[in-house]
DNA sequence: TTCAAATGTAAAACAAACTTTACATATAGA
DNA sequence: TCTATATGTAAAGTTTGTTTTACATTTGAA
């Protein structure tokens, strides 16, 4: 899976930690998932797609790994 | 997190062996899920969403636990 | 009522998500 | 150049997702 958080944070001015802390986990976290080193819950994939105001298919993407 | 699949499945005439094969996953989890015992992984929600021709959001829905 | 299919559930084991701590590197502004 | 902020990464540990096996219960159709 793929995502674009790097470019929605980009575009609502939020670094790693601002995104971290707005949705509840480790700013670690966040970088993992920018650098695709794991595949988040669900549950996060809902909080960061509302904190952006788009769908979770906007942001989150299967590729062929899936 | 809460979600639809119950009636997802019932619209598409799945079985939760039907769906947990046709997305990959154990017939446990798709059961598991739908009784709320755990959340999935994005990867499996997008399937899922896409299997039914619905959005992710369509199908799970943040609760107030989340 | 009987039988098969579907669903619920549970335990053990393993894989993966996620946290904490800690440090290294990059970047930009004073 | 110096410093602060942002990002990358790594190891160890905890929690949670997921599988496998196995069995009990429900449901519906013959």
């Amino acid at each position: 899976m793929k995502n674009n958080l790097k470019v929605e944070r980009a575009i609502h001015n939020l670094t790693q930690a601002d995104l971290a802390e707005r949705i509840g986990v480790s700013r670690q976290s966040i970088n993992a998932m920018e650098k695709n080193k794991y595949v988040p819950s669900t549950v996060l994939a809902l909080k960061i797609a509302k904190l952006f105001n788009k769908s979770v298919e906007d942001i989150f993407f299967l590729d062929e790994n899936d």
